[in-house]
DNA sequence: GAATGCATTCTATCACAGTAGAACAGGAGA
DNA sequence: TCTCCTGTTCTACTGTGATAGAATGCATTC
């Protein structure tokens, strides 16, 4: 019963999360080729995202609707990243990112904008 | 040989990053404390943290040094978490955790300060 | 109606993470 | 020297995530 997504569901999730409602034959099929799973991969882990509550399926079709949303999911795993790794600190996190490089220009210009607007 | 640490190993990497170098049996203490853990799993995880290159043993008294650093390893996992979760955009991380309302105002403060002093 | 093919389910294998009990060794105290 | 304590190592068990082959069943075509 636990919600938190192991690696191999995250793979069918994001296609869920991006193709919105679709079949089990297009997920396997989308992760056939940027995975290389064999179908009966892909359909397992769908039965263990059905199982956990995290999909829904609606026939006929097999189609799969996320019942979890991306921002959940994103929520809980980075919030699960702050207290293992940052102590708890989102903002260790923030910081870390805001020096490490990774960003462009536009990016950077982005982020100032969006803080800006914070109270 | 792969460098990815494991749950369990992050619990024991942790404590050697917060303590600097420091012996098996403090380490061991520390999580018998905080995570329950009897003294021999603990020294069992430290084998692997050792076998994985990710920490020094130095005798006598089984100390125990950090050899990967606690930047490497956040990036590391920052890295795949932007990877899985947020298609590869770090600062769509960063939006999410400033749009959560998780932040105080100080450390909005703070990263407002930061942000302006990047190029 | 039989045959064929593909979508779906059943079942199994493998590797490994997590955990710890039992055994061992070396030093402190009697 | 013998004993005992505790730090350390050896070995093992258990669960489960990842993966997929075999089996099934439904629909389409001949």
């Amino acid at each position: 019963m636990d919600k938190k997504l192991q690696p191999s569901e995250v793979n069918v999730m994001n296609i869920v999360w991006e193709k919105g409602i679709c079949s089990a034959k297009d997920i396997a099929a989308a992760l056939a080729q940027s995975v290389g799973w064999s179908k009966t991969t892909t359909y397992t882990v769908i039965g263990k995202c059905l199982n956990k509550g995290v999909l829904r399926r609606t026939d006929p079709g097999f189609l799969c609707e996320a019942i979890l949303s991306r921002e959940e999911a994103r929520a809980a795993e980075t919030g699960e990243l702050i207290d293992r790794f940052y102590g708890g600190s989102p903002d260790a996190l923030v910081a870390s990112i805001l020096g490490s490089g990774r960003l462009t220009k536009e990016e950077i210009d982005r982020l100032r904008k969006m803080i800006g607007e914070l109270s």
